[in-house]
DNA sequence: ATAACAAATGGAAACGTTTCCAAAATGTCC
DNA sequence: GGACATTTTGGAAACGTTTCCATTTGTTAT
């Protein structure tokens, strides 16, 4: 049996108050009576547990991240991030998948409300309307999810506007969108809209490839899009998997990138593995955004004042992908 | 304030033992006194408080994932999978980031220690001679870190004699190594073992490239291997990342890949997102590992018997990059 | 109706900690 | 030395649960 604080307490001939304050570091103990202690400590490999002082503090340090599927680099360099900034402030992360299935996301969020964590960053693709959280702090990535709930986004629109034009100002005449439509409204869905937007200011008739993609068949959408070129000399594509798809088509079919066709994409998580520089992207500031939902939930949790809406600039990079 | 057990016990006018069996499923409750407990915890809307029971089970039905760095496909992969397999054994997953530093993971092995979790999933790169886990149980991915330490791998050597064979059967006459010399010994040099023992036996000579990487110069070290071909005619990389770069550099370069250069990798945690099966390469079997990390972790805990070494065998799949 | 037994129940104790209050020890001043 | 303020200390109570034991309730056989 690991020793307890009142075995220390025994062994150090003082109360078990004591004990507790040179534990957690007070300064109303004598520098007698914590040497005392501190020895007793040592002798005994006393090690507090962590139960016991989460159940007393009704705190248990605990952040939880609930995304979709964890097997995505966008969730990957986010929760890294995330990890990174919460430990910086004293708090673990606890990372739960939604496999992607509606229920599935409301059961985790039942069982998270059970104390088990202090708040829960979440990144969902469904709607959830009315979806309540009681007491149970949350931050959202990408998503509106009601007036009370903070959310962390970036400027999609703008930054699409951007790639946009810059695929005009590179000579593009016919500027087409490709993306996996989303199943619901979110700050994803700005890409699109901007993509509409810009065209129509540019004078050039849009081109929507707008499908529903079932992760796996992206490189099938990729080599139909290919397909159908016809006049399109340009493509903005929403999200990094589909990019690196269309890339691979390309590549297979002999277009060439990016004389007869220039790729500006949005997204960048795979940026760091792959391209080595080749496209070019918008790169979504993943990091700056698990930092940021990472000080929001804190701020939540600990009563701190907090911004409800963050939205982080992306920035345009330009690679190999574009003129 | 939340109920507790004691409100609920109260509204039912029942003791606090009963609501206790009532809330975990045991069958000696008479069917009235269930029902009345029932509705007294639906009407405070009662929800049991995990850190009571953590502390009373002694238990807290949480595995953690100690990598040293999260942000990579592999780990989120193995993450991905730790999680779903954790999850129907009924555990959660708490993922810790050892940020690459030798002290930062043996702190958080301390930290982990006080009865935080059940258990750890440990992958390192740095050799911690004589680590003490205490009772701890632990499983150590691709490492051995002592007898009584169970771990999980795949078999590197024979995937990787695998991988140089079938270059060699396409023609190859003189096949070099490409991979990131480990800071320490491990499964994973077995890679490059492999790769001299076979050469040595279709009497190549052997061509080892093979610097300390550090994440982020992967380019530049593909760039340089691919200056310095001279009459290379085959590739086997150890790691997705670097043959990432390479198929990169050569593309770069006009280097026909596979008719100048036939390339066979070993990882395939990238696979998914990439190459759309342009690569050769062994894949990683990191699903399974992943599951077999967390029956055996799982099994630790809960004092079932379990396998102290488990390998787990790699597929090699053919790809563009081989004829 | 009674005995014998099984099933159901109430509630105290324990898990390991923090925190509060009262008491004790120490220090200060005349 | 005594009066008082200040610092230090001990230990009970509380956090919310499970589990054990003793007791009550219910069932069946005679």
């Amino acid at each position: 049996m690991a020793a307890s604080i009142k075995d220390v307490a025994a062994l150090a001939n003082v109360g078990v108050g004591t004990v507790s304050r040179v534990i957690n570091g007070e300064d109303s103990v004598s520098v007698k009576t914590r040497e005392k202690v501190m020895r007793a400590v040592e002798e005994l490999g006393y090690r507090s547990n962590s139960m016991g002082v989460k159940l007393r503090r009704n705190r248990s340090k605990v952040v939880a991240l609930l995304v979709p599927l964890i097997d995505h680099p966008f969730f990957a360099k986010f929760a890294y991030s995330l990890e990174t900034e919460l430990d910086k402030m004293g708090y673990s992360l606890l990372v739960v998948s939604g496999q992607r299935r509606c229920e599935r996301e409301l059961e985790v969020l039942e069982k998270l409300k059970h104390r088990e964590v202090d708040g829960v960053v979440f990144v969902t693709h469904f709607r959830h309307e009315n979806i309540a959280f009681d007491d149970l702090p949350i931050v959202s990535v990408d998503r509106h999810l009601g007036d009370k709930t903070p959310f962390v986004t970036t400027d999609n629109y703008d930054a699409s506007v951007r790639a946009v034009e810059y695929l005009y100002s590179k000579g593009c005449k016919n500027i087409a969108f490709l993306g996996s439509c989303p199943a619901v409204e979110s700050e994803v869905s700005e890409r699109c809209r901007a993509y509409s937007d810009t065209v129509g200011k540019l004078g050039i008739k849009p081109k929507i490839f707008n499908p529903v993609i079932v992760h796996g068949d992206e490189q099938k959408v990729a080599d139909e899009f290919v397909n159908n070129l016809e006049e399109t000399d340009g493509v903005f594509v929403s999200g990094d998997i589909l990019a690196q798809a269309l890339y691979n088509a390309c590549y297979g079919k002999n277009i060439a990138v990016p004389d007869r066709l220039q790729i500006a994409a949005f997204d960048g998580a795979l940026n760091d593995w792959n391209y080595g520089g080749k496209l070019s992207c918008v790169v979504q500031p993943i990091e700056e955004m698990g930092q940021a939902a990472a000080r929001i939930i804190v701020a939540r949790i600990e009563g701190e004042p907090y911004e409800v809406k963050t939205v982080i600039p992306s920035a345009f990079t330009v690679g190999k992908s574009t003129k």
